[in-house]
DNA sequence: TGGATTTATGAAACCGGTTTCATATTAGGG
DNA sequence: CCCTAATATGAAACCGGTTTCATAAATCCA
């Protein structure tokens, strides 16, 4: 029991190989008697095209390449599960590389997928440059996902983490806050950077300051968010509300308020980053800025069928979306 | 600007194609000085090879098929992180479809990929019968993950979900509860239905009946836990604990007797299963039966890449373990 | 030192398709 | 009815590697 051929199927339906491939891809017309014939065997003999051997010899692999970063944040999770649910049924298939922290690891991952001749490379966050990525495809689509691009040659689909952590710690304010304590993300990630700037803004636009004692680091983790207001009791830092770097870290700053008795909102007003699944449940229910991750995932399966299909694409800077729960209501 | 192809570098290291590639792959000796040769030019030339070409004349894709469940529970996601990241690094990367719900539709996954030439195929939970995919795959080694299998060609990885049922509900029983109620999964899931099966047998072991109104439909969802106990207290059921067929169900439950003042664990105690990352740090911190989720996803990459490469494998049925945490303490 | 092995290497076949090219056939037009 | 243009089809080249096979060179042993 070996698997069926195409030279098979030509010689069952007493035709050549050319007229099989072209029957099977309709290219160009044949003969509908031919073509049936074809078509018999075809279905007949359970064919099953090898498609390694139809990317090589055609050029194109129905193959889209993901770059992933297995970080703590079920924000790319919730990409990656978008993206390939939304390519299934293309045609083209999602094959996944892990570029983990180090960079060399995400060139590695690049190269590996460029080598596999993958038709387009989506990357989804990494720190790896773009320029770097750019010279490593060769004229291959690329679209960078859930971060900025300042290549010309690349395309990105994003989410404003400026405009999230503006709008975040405005609602707070208003909320009549104006001690607000930031838990922030890791140091050096661009989203994190990007939100906690936010926060300045609106901090400097409603005329507050910023003390220092009311940065903490954190690193997206619940277990961060629980070290963090650990050490704010512990400095006893006046603060009435929180903002956190993502969900999970608002998770862990609620779990560790509910330790000593404080209640939310009532004594500190907690606003989170991401909407997880998980944040609609908690007790109370997150305040959080929504991103819509896995329609991300999905805008960019689609976006990149279409690149790969000669259409054009401007990248996009989306808006992230403030949704007030119980966590922050006065 | 073209791709540099093995007889690109053969010109110009002086040799033939056939030397080059067996300098690559050091299949058998050559000469220092022209595997020098070659090498240099290699680098020079910033060659890649085309997997795609290399799969083809050697039969082996170095590819991992793995068939993917959409379906809410993070535990799904949790399996393919693991897998992603232990299978990073092995020279063998896996290429996903997704399954979602329909039969038909895990049929045409499972084609797809023995279509790709993967080397091995794995497959997440699933509905699609084992012998079915067997008379498909041609054999191809086989992994079913988080499902049991009585087909004795194909081998699996899951978790014994009837015994997690059971030591979460005596568990609560030891607690000195009576009246526990089951929000269950879907109705045809098999885990979920495993789950209720240990549930029932630790109930009957310690003498407790098992009332009908003690019996509450769900579907993994955080809603449905919300829902099921709206109904539970609607329908005045006398009940001081809950056993939730998963965390995410859990969750909703906890949301709701949040809502209506009753208080975890003093007035309702709660089970979960699947300990899934959050699960340690909701208010309080929910009792859970761990699944080893990631873990799962780990030992499956190295037992497909251990299959693929000839070793033998046992089908594993692991056990979950129990998490005490204050969602069930008195 | 010479014949028998072993070893390194290139030429060519092959993996399973797609696509170009040439040809046999049919249709079209005056 | 004959010549030209359009059309269907098969042969062969090709995609970029691996692997078999044959051979030239090197090594071995008597």
């Amino acid at each position: 029991m070996k698997t069926v051929k195409i030279q098979d199927i030509a010689r069952v339906a007493g035709v050549s190989k050319s007229t099989v491939s072209r029957v099977l891809n309709g290219t160009v017309a044949v003969h509908p008697d031919k073509r049936k014939a074809v078509l018999d065997a075809t279905k007949r003999l359970g064919f099953q095209p090898n498609v390694l051997a139809q990317s090589l010899a055609s050029g194109r692999s129905s193959t889209i390449g993901v770059v992933t970063q297995m970080i703590g944040s079920p924000f790319y999770d919730s990409i990656a599960q978008g993206l390939v649910a939304e390519l299934s049924g293309t045609g083209y298939s999602p094959i996944f590389t892990d570029g983990s922290w180090e960079k060399a690891e995400q060139r590695g991952a690049v190269g590996a997928l460029v080598g596999r001749r993958v038709d387009g490379l989506i990357v989804i966050g990494g720190t790896i440059s773009s320029s770097q990525i750019a010279e490593m495809v060769n004229d291959l689509p690329v679209l960078l996902v859930a971060r900025r691009c300042e290549n010309a040659d690349l395309h990105s689909l994003a989410v404003d983490n400026e405009l999230g952590g503006y709008q975040a710690t405005k609602h707070l304010i208003e909320q009549g806050h104006d001690r607000i304590a930031l838990i922030g993300g890791l140091a050096d990630h661009e989203d994190a950077i990007a939100r906690s700037v936010g926060y300045r803004n609106a901090m400097n636009e409603a005329g507050l300051k910023v003390d220092r004692e009311l940065l903490v680091e954190g690193d997206f983790s619940a277990e961060s968010g629980v070290r963090a207001v650990d050490q704010l009791l512990q400095d006893s830092v006046d603060f009435t509300a929180i903002f956190a770097a993502n969900d999970l870290t608002a998770f862990g700053a609620m779990l560790a308020l509910y330790k000593v008795g404080k209640r939310v909102p009532e004594d500190v007003a907690i606003v989170g980053f991401d909407d997880q699944m998980e944040s609609s449940f908690t007790t109370p229910p997150l305040s959080t800025v929504r991103q819509p991750a896995r329609e991300m995932g999905e805008r960019a399966a689609r976006a990149m069928v279409g690149l790969v299909e000669g259409q054009p694409f401007e990248s996009i800077l989306l808006s992230p979306k403030l949704i007030v729960r119980e966590s922050s209501k006065t």
